[in-house]
DNA sequence: CGGCATCCTCACCGATACTG
DNA sequence: CAGTATCGGTGAGGATGCCG
């Protein structure tokens, strides 16, 4: 995190280690999918579909196909008809999880502190 | 992190409290800000704008803005001329270090595995 | 069932210029 | 010094339709 000098690592380019994680982690459903697929092993692909409501088709894919390039899931395709796709952690995929609650863990803190100081009112 | 249903806090609408984090730390360059208001606790508008190269002071001013409304920095404007503010990480601000280190950390092990399984090459 | 191809919108971000 | 104001590009995300 210290120092200040563009990376790259695979398809991302990033000046400190933090935007790194964030790139990998920060697409709008990755956290969702990725908290599935951790709590739940193994879904197809219309499983991940029915568990996160409001996702299109289209957004499931994409941000599928991102994490597999990333290598953090695994997409296995069954030969069969009609079409059978699976998707897990791999090994690297595992080690976010933590990271993930974690960052879970600290949006509830941020939840009640900000109910208990008024923080949660808009002024529109 | 189980339940489904839209919530509301100060400015951010959320599925999950990892999104909530996301929406506050996620900005571009939040994770930075934070990281030198962390690691030397109060900077002024100029220092920031020197420990970060590349910023623009839009964004630099935007960034502190959003901070600032949820909860994580204060704003201390001194009433001289020529203009001085200060600002450091609000009590709220400072649980946040732990967590980007641990994004930080990950960050890493996955620079190093990505090296180690030839995930850093990209196929332009 | 699990996609891909299009088209579109809008928030995010940047460059530049001006100011109390 | 520490900002606003304005304009404009760009790409993430979304709606819809077709396909093996």
């Amino acid at each position: 995190m210290a120092e200040c000098q563009v990376k790259k690592s695979g398809r991302h380019e990033y000046y400190c280690s933090v935007e790194l994680t964030l790139q990998v982690i920060g697409g709008k459903w990755k956290p969702i999918i990725l908290y599935h697929l951790g709590r739940n092993g193994t879904h197809r692909f219309g499983e991940l579909k029915l568990a996160i409501p409001n996702i299109t088709q289209k957004m499931l894919t994409q941000q599928l196909r991102e994490l597999e390039k990333d290598g953090v899931i695994d997409r296995l395709v069954y030969a069969v008809v009609p079409p059978k796709v699976e998707y897990s952690l791999t090994e690297l995929g595992h080690t976010i999880i933590p990271v993930l609650q974690h960052l879970g863990q600290w949006g509830q803190q941020y939840e009640e502190y900000s109910r208990e100081h008024g923080l949660s009112e808009v002024t529109v």
